[in-house]
DNA sequence: CTGAAAGCGCTTACAG
DNA sequence: CTGAAAGCGCTTACAG
C-alpha cells in the first residue's frame, strides 16, 4: 500500500522552479506575477494535484471558513426543515463555507465556549439553544457572529417565531368552533421549558381571556417524548384524570407527531373527530395532511428561517460591525377537518 | 467593545513562569513533570481561560479530529435517521470527534477529493453517495478510512441494506393476497438510478418471477420528487396509462410519502384501499401507521446503521490496517391494513 | 525535571 | 516581477 506523502506548496514551488511564495500568490491572484510564471505554477499544481492544506491556511488567516451550527439534538423534524433552509442556500450561493455540527446534550454552555475559544468556526447558529448572556458577551468580544433561533438572546441577531400567536391562532380556531373545555398539551418539562413552549402557553390563555374564558390547570399536560405513542399514552391520562368533564378540544403545542397519536388512540375508543373531541397541532409536518382527518394545525417557516439565519451569518461575517437584528416570523393557521 | 487577542499557550508560560514546552506537556500529561509546576500551570490557564487553538494543534498533529459525513441531500428522512444513529453515539461514549457535513449536489467526486486533499477530516461515511475506485483509492493511499453506507464501493468498508430482499417481501405480501397486476414505483430517475433502487426492482422482480409471473414494463413508473403531492399525481397518471386494465397493487420502492400521495388520491378518488387497490411502501417513516388505512411497508434499522457506521470509523481509526468489511442489514415486513 | 529549537503548511508584509 | 523571512499556535524529539 502505498502511503503517499501530502504534496505541499514547496513541491509545487520546486517543480515549477520558483519560490513558495510566488505560487501562494499564483493561487492568490496576486497582481504583479507574469502571466508566464502563473501557467508554470498551474501546469505544477495540476501535475501534482496539489490541494492547499485548509488547516495551515485557516491557521494563518485566523478564519475556518465554517460555520457551527449547534442544536441540542438534530433530527428532529424542526431541527431538519431548518437544516434543509440552510442546505439550499450553501447551494444556491456557492459560498464556500463548511458547516460543523455541534450537539450539546450536556452542556451547552461548554459547547459554545469551546467554539469560540477552539476558533472551531468562524460563525454560529443556534437552534432553539439559549446562550447565557456571558456567552453572547464571549462571542461580541471574539468578534465571531451569533445567530440565534428560536430564542431569545438580549443583543444577539435572534430569529424567532412568533409562539404567542401561533398558539393564539390554535386557541382561536377551537373557540369558532364552540369548544368550551380545551385541554392544553405542552412539549419536555425536562429542565428549562424554552422560550417557545412558555410562549405557546401564553398565547393559549390570553386567547381564552378575551373570551372572558381562563385556563384550567387541570387541563394541562406534557410530555416527555415526542414519538406518537407518547400521544396514545397522553389521552388515556387525560381522559382518566378529568372524568367525567373530559375536554372537548385539544390545542397541543407539543407538535403534529403528539396530536396525531391522540388522534389515533381517539378514534380506537370510538371517540369521533372532531364531533367528540377536536385537535389542533402545531409544526404542520407532511404527513399531518394525510391522516384522517386531516389535522388542523399550525405552520411555521422553517426552511425560510433556515435560509435566513444563513445569510445573516454571511452578512455578519461581512460587515462585522453591522447591527444586531432581531428577526420575527408569523406563523399561520392551516385549518383541516380536526377541528 | 473590547477585542481580546487571543490566549495562547505562550501566555500561559509566562504566568506560569515556565516554558510554554513544560505548559504543552502539563496539558497532555507528558511523565516527568513535578506536581507542583502542573498545578501552576493549570492554575495559570484557569486564570487566563486558556483554550488551546484546535487548528494549531491540528495542523501539527496531522489530524484533524473531525469525521466528514458525505451525502447528496441531507434532511430527507433517510439521512436523518442515520444521523440521528451516528449521533447517539457521540453522545454514548463522549468521543472527541466533530461532525462535518458535506453535501454533495454537484460533483460529488470533487467534494471527495477535496476532503481528503485538504484534509478536511480524518475520516469520512458516505450516506448514499457512491465514489468512483479512483476516489476509494486516493482515501486509501492517505489511510483515510471511508465508510460508504448503501451502496457499494469494491474494496471500501461498506454498510449496505438488502433492497433486494426488501423487495421481495414487499412484493410476497401484495401476492399473498392475490394481487395480479402489480405497478412498481421507483424513486428519482435523475442520473444513475442509485444501487438501492435498482436492487428493488429486482428484488420485485424475482418475487414475481417465483410465481412465474412476469414484470410489465408499462407498469413500472418513475418519480421526480418525494413530496406527497408527487404521489398523488402519479396516481392519475398510473390510471391513465394502464385503463382499463389499472392495477390492483402497487409497491411503492419509492418510499412511504409517495405511498401515502397514492393512497390519499385513491380515496379521493372513491377506491377503496385495499379492496380495490393494495399499497405497500418503503422505509415505515413514523407517519405509516397513523394513516388510515395504516401503511403496510418495509422497515430498515436505519438508526442502528448510523451508529455502525460511527463504530466502525473509530475502529478504522484506531486499527488502520484493519480489513474492511461488508456489512449488510436486514429489512423487515410491517403488515398494516394497506394490503 | 525543564528549556531551546525545529517544524506542521501556509500567507503576507518587506526588500530587492 | 520575484524571493527571503517572519509568523500563525501548537507539538515533540533532543539536549541539558
Amino acid at each position: 500500500m502505498r502511503r503517499s506523502k501530502a504534496v505541499t506548496i514547496h513541491d509545487v514551488a520546486r517543480l515549477a522552479g520558483v519560490s513558495h511564495t510566488t505560487v501562494s500568490w499564483a493561487i492568490h491572484g496576486h497582481p504583479g506575477i507574469t502571466e508566464a510564471t502563473k501557467a508554470r505554477v498551474f501546469k505544477a499544481i495540476e501535475e501534482l494535484d496539489y490541494h492547499p492544506n485548509y488547516l495551515a491556511r485557516s491557521l494563518v488567516r485566523g478564519r475556518t471558513n465554517a460555520i457551527a451550527v449547534v442544536a441540542s439534538f438534530f433530527s428532529s423534524p424542526f431541527e431538519m426543515e431548518v437544516l434543509k433552509g440552510i442546505e439550499q442556500r450553501i447551494h444556491e450561493e456557492e459560498i464556500r463555507y463548511g458547516i460543523n455540527l455541534f450537539s450539546t446534550m450536556n452542556d451547552p454552555e461548554k459547547v459554545l465556549r469551546e467554539i469560540v475559544n477552539g476558533k472551531r468556526a468562524d460563525a454560529a447558529i443556534l437552534l432553539s439553544v439559549s446562550p447565557s448572556p456571558e456567552t453572547v458577551a464571549l462571542f461580541r468580544d471574539n468578534s465571531m457572529p451569533l445567530i440565534v433561533i428560536d430564542e431569545d438572546a438580549p443583543s444577539a441577531r435572534t430569529i424567532q417565531l412568533n409562539n404567542y400567536r401561533g398558539a393564539s391562532l390554535a386557541t382561536e380556531c377551537l373557540l369558532r368552533r364552540g369548544r368550551e373545555r380545551i385541554a392544553l398539551v405542552l412539549g419536555s418539562t425536562a429542565g428549562d421549558p424554552g422560550l417557545s413552549q412558555t410562549e405557546r402557553r401564553r398565547g393559549f390563555e390570553s386567547a381564552l381571556a378575551a373570551r372572558g374564558m381562563k385556563a384550567d390547570p387541570r387541563l394541562t399536560f406534557y410530555i416527555e417524548d415526542y414519538y406518537f405513542e407518547e400521544g396514545q399514552t397522553l389521552l388515556a391520562r387525560i381522559l382518566e384524570t378529568t372524568a367525567p368533564d373530559v375536554p372537548d378540544g385539544i390545542f397541543c403545542a407539543a407538535g403534529d407527531m403528539i396530536a396525531m397519536g391522540i388522534m389515533l388512540e381517539a378514534k380506537n375508543r370510538g371517540m369521533r373527530v372532531p364531533e367528540d373531541l377536536s385537535i389542533v397541532g402545531y409544526d404542520d409536518i407532511p404527513s399531518a395532511a394525510l391522516v384522517s382527518p386531516p389535522l388542523t394545525t399550525i405552520r411555521q417557516p422553517l426552511m425560510r428561517i433556515g435560509r435566513r439565519a444563513w445569510d445573516e451569518t454571511i452578512k455578519a461575517l461581512e460587515t462585522p460591525d453591522g447591527d444586531e437584528c432581531a428577526i420575527i416570523y408569523e406563523p399561520q393557521l392551516v385549518e383541516r377537518g380536526s377541528v
